[in-house]
DNA sequence: TTCAGTGCAAAATTTTTGCATTACG
DNA sequence: CGTAATGCAAAAATTTTGCACTGAA
């Protein structure tokens, strides 16, 4: 598997392994072949997956796994903590990996879901946990929903995303 | 600003109704009496609501009205900017009224939730948009998961709801 | 009167479940 | 071997759509 690009992303996907084991472990639970290719390929992912997109991808290499089989196992990732089900308003459930988190800017008209970072925020965000009585920030989910230039029918706005509506 | 619980919910219903008749109006769409039995409805709740429950409460006053409406009329204000949708893991799509912007600071071991507010962050958020292309920011949504002090165990109290997970 | 909007039921999606079969431990 | 896990297909659950009818303008 070619680890590509950014390792500077993806959090550290062998110590995620590690607590996939521990998780199976914990809960007496078999280690499959079919559990392993999805966890593997889920894990992979950088940015949201959704069944189908992981389906696709895990059957390229084990054809006849089936829907059930990869709805049951994100069911055990999200249950372990290592993934996180999250919904953009397209219909489709989407999965990120834990560790793996950014925010995210979505356009309203098109559906286009970019990711942002910004450390003065999380600064800041620090600062108001201090403020409302020392509280200690684990994770957060900050999105921020508006119009693409396109979207506000700019000329030359650009909209990456003007394909099917479903 | 009162950092108070007090429940000063709902925001300006009055002001959205118009922002709604704005919007029909706009749009060269229809008053009827359905449409607005539901967003009567739906601006009146103050948390999440759900479809069905949205559509129990219209029909009490309205029997007879279908799901299809509801789902149009959602859809409506969804696209006019009155209502959010937000899911949470349970399968259900909820909606929110737009208005009230306040941002959360949640306790994942006591449940608590507190609210905040910060005008550095909104400009932050202003500036990621233009950054990212240009968008324009409608709304957001903006939330801190964390462990408050007495969670942590810092004074011997107990947190306020220490009971059940969902 | 006209045609957007509605209700209803059928269709399309997405997710879950029952059960015989497979394969992990 | 015993039984958890899988695949498949059927069943649920959720959302959308087609169409004849209703009612707002």
């Amino acid at each position: 598997m070619p680890a590509t690009q950014g390792e500077f992303r993806n959090a550290d996907t062998k110590g995620l392994k590690e607590r996939w084991k521990a998780y199976l472990n914990d809960k007496r639970l078999n280690v499959t072949t079919q559990r392993e290719a999805i966890v593997e390929q889920f894990l992979k992912s950088t940015d949201h997956i959704s069944i189908e997109e992981l389906l696709a991808k895990v059957r390229r290499r084990h054809a006849r796994v089936g829907y059930a089989t990869v709805y049951r196992t994100l069911k055990l990732l999200v249950d372990s903590g290592l993934a996180m089900e999250r919904h953009f308003g397209d219909g489709q459930s989407r999965y990120e990996v834990a560790g793996d988190h950014h925010d995210h800017l979505i356009c309203q008209s098109c559906g286009l879901i970019l990711e942002f970072e910004d450390d003065e925020i999380e600064q800041l965000q620090e600062k108001i946990a201090q403020r409302l009585g020392g509280f200690t920030v684990l994770r957060h989910r900050h999105e921020l929903y508006g119009l693409c230039p396109k979207a506000r029918g700019i000329v030359g706005g650009s909209c990456p995303n003007e394909q099917s509506k479903r």
